[in-house]
DNA sequence: CCCAACTTAGTTGTGCACAACTGAATGGTG
DNA sequence: CACCATTCAGTTGTGCACAACTAAGTTGGG
């Protein structure tokens, strides 16, 4: 454990390493499902509001259709959602769950408490935490 | 700014949004001269230690060689560093800073305080949030 | 109505991350 | 000494991120 570099100073390397752990705590839960973390993301949008556009998508998650394109084209693939053109908005993509993609909110389960609880942060800690980074990332994000 | 989602109470959906945020406020800085913030990173450790091993290195940034060979040679490309093999060890190889790796730290300039500062933290939060990530890190990556 | 500015989704190209693997060097044990 | 598990750096393949761009659709001002 070294602990004296400057680097141990720098927020921005401690969000870097801290979001990779995390994401790496969450690998073996989604692998099975053949899911990735953005991917696991996605769904998870899906499952609490429905159908979506891309462009809504990519606002929740704070990702642009270079990243979401390619990563819905293989949820599609996988069986996972469907794309519809926007009704009255024939620029606009819709992305529907499919059954499939919506029957694996039960096979995932909620995987918060788990690894919430790997962190070993007590709830004061991570609400803590969790408004730390809302703050933070909210004037990175203007 | 939507708060409604059950996403916004997952931890490591902050963090993975945080991280992106940070990292691209380091972006405009490091372009300039050509750097990537990994890069920057692996410079950072340079900087301050002086020749060091992948091996370390990858400790030290907790990254694999798969992610650091290609990034090495890419910087060896640059012409910010230099690879010799280890002496009395012939598997390690030993990174080295050149003349102008070197020149990019009074180049690049102290990036931490000015993104400090864009974050709209106070010096407390800021070590709270150190804190809480050293923490949840901790755990997360033994 | 018309068209220029904008929005939306997608493509292309570069550079991480990381799993799985390779091959060379090392070091301990019989 | 011989052998074998381990360590180290590198390669391969997949999947994000993101900048820069394209093409189709929309919208507002003249």
């Amino acid at each position: 454990m070294r602990e004296s570099t400057a680097l141990d100073q720098m927020i921005c390397f401690q969000l870097y390493a801290a979001s990779r752990a995390m994401t790496s705590l969450y690998r073996p839960h989604l692998d099975p499902h053949g899911l990735t973390y953005p991917q696991y993301l996605v769904l998870r949008v899906l499952w609490h509001d429905g159908p979506t556009t891309v462009r809504d998508l990519g606002r929740t998650l704070r990702l642009d259709s270079g990243t979401l394109s390619p990563l819905l084209k293989r949820l599609e693939t996988q069986g996972h959602i469907r794309r519809e053109r926007g009704t009255h908005d024939e620029r606009t993509v819709v992305i529907h769950p499919t059954d499939t993609g919506l029957a694996l909110q039960e096979a995932v389960g909620d995987l918060t408490q788990q690894l919430v609880c790997a962190t070993g942060l007590t709830l004061d800690e991570l609400t803590q935490l969790h408004h730390l980074l809302s703050r933070a990332r909210g004037r990175a994000t203007p």
